[in-house]
DNA sequence: CCAGATGAAATCGTCAGACGATATTGACGA
DNA sequence: TCGTCAATATCGTCTGACGATTTCATCTGG
């Protein structure tokens, strides 16, 4: 009876385990989402390499499971995978930062007009997700203002109801950007840009798609001229 | 000596091959092409479902580097990869295919406007790939529409000199919808499409971006029409 | 004391095989 | 014919392995 050669570990099974917000998450999917958020949250910063096997450890998973994971990402143009050379997280230059907030500018614009024309208690959701942020920037508790922003994207496409926005939507390198230049930018820079998505969300309340529009232009408009102020080793 | 208890086969190593193009590719990446092409092809279509250990042999990889490649392509929204049923190519419905549509329409409308500012040369490319694939389609050796189609993309976004375009262009999920579409498409109808490349190249080539954007839009109208014609059963 | 050679360690891409869990299918009986 | 149940197919994940290449620290000669 206790003869037994193995004494095999319980096992795992990893039977989809069910994530914060209730829905059922892959292992890939879930690894996936920890990475983005780690960008976010500045434990992982661009530039940085991260090793398989150190990743494997902490998150408690298996090489091929991570990997499926970093390909994923690797397909979001989050990190850059290179043969021998190890995945790291991506660095954006000038140029690559100028043709993100472009393409972003395009899709938000879309997002922001199709906005308008949803019913108003949806565009009432968008307006309250702003409010909430304005408070937590203004008080002394620090919200984190990239889940502010995430939080504002993530409604805006949802109300705008076009289902392949979210899809092609380069919001993680979006995230990306933001956390390279975190460390360039003033508190008052960071609360300016948050005004940015006031305005939005009042001209998509106020159901005007041109005003929507605008709004949104204005918003990137200024985002460049940041980026123009910024250190030149802050793009590269 | 010779009692070695290992035959040991060759192994191949999997070190990087060149592809047809001449560039290295890795084995996921290269997994991933051949599968996207078959859509072209319509060896696969959508709703076929992807059976891993079928595809293992025919491509004579591992099991790990398939399901790295069909998780790029999941990213991509070309597969969708479900528990315990498996992968499948991803059909659109008529709502998908409307979102879809609306924001490749950005995109490549950004596209033409950026393309009208490239230099007189490259602006003549494009023409050029028109030119040929109009040939081929009015002779009697019918070029494939597809790869015409992709020609015509990829050096739209290649003068544009936005290097995130492509990037996020949902191309992929547009040669699903044009796979999906394709039975229920009349051969003057493809003629009809290809001139709106056709018209769009020119406009490009005119340098004025006004119009450029203009022949982008009635492309995407006509297509969209065209969509609209489709008897339901080819949109789900 | 420093620059180049050299060898060991680290890391990656790929492969092979295994196991539990679930969906699907086909046989069987009511 | 239709519902039940067992066998099969397939998937997600894990473990372990191996060759190839980069990286880094050590060593040697000038």
């Amino acid at each position: 009876m206790s003869g037994g050669v193995k004494p095999k570990t319980p096992k795992r099974t990893a039977v989809a385990t069910p994530d914060p917000d209730g829905r059922a998450m892959g292992t890939t999917e879930r690894v996936a989402e920890i990475i983005r958020q780690g960008i976010r949250t500045s434990q992982f910063v661009p530039g940085q390499h991260l090793v398989e096997i150190d990743l494997t450890q902490r998150l408690q998973i298996s090489r091929s499971s991570l990997r499926e994971a970093l390909r994923h990402l690797n397909g979001d143009g989050i990190v850059s995978m290179g043969r021998y050379r190890g995945t790291h997280i991506c660095r954006l230059d000038r140029r690559a930062i100028d043709d993100l907030l472009e393409v972003l500018e395009q899709l938000v614009s879309l997002a922001a007009r199709r906005a308008t024309k949803a019913p108003l208690e949806k565009r009432r959701l968008l307006d309250a997700a702003v409010e909430a942020s304005g408070k937590s920037l203004n008080g002394v508790d620090n919200g984190n203002p990239m889940l502010v922003r995430q939080t504002f994207y993530d409604t805006l496409f949802e109300i705008s109801g076009n289902d392949e926005l979210p899809r092609v939507t380069p919001l993680s390198r979006a995230d990306l950007f933001r956390a390279q230049i975190r460390p360039y930018q003033s508190h008052e820079e960071q609360r300016k840009h948050a005004e940015g998505y006031g305005l939005i969300a009042q001209a998509v309340l106020s159901g005007d798609p041109v005003k929507a529009e605008a709004a949104v232009r204005a918003h990137f408009e200024a985002t460049r001229q940041m980026v123009d102020r910024l250190p030149p080793q802050a793009v590269e």
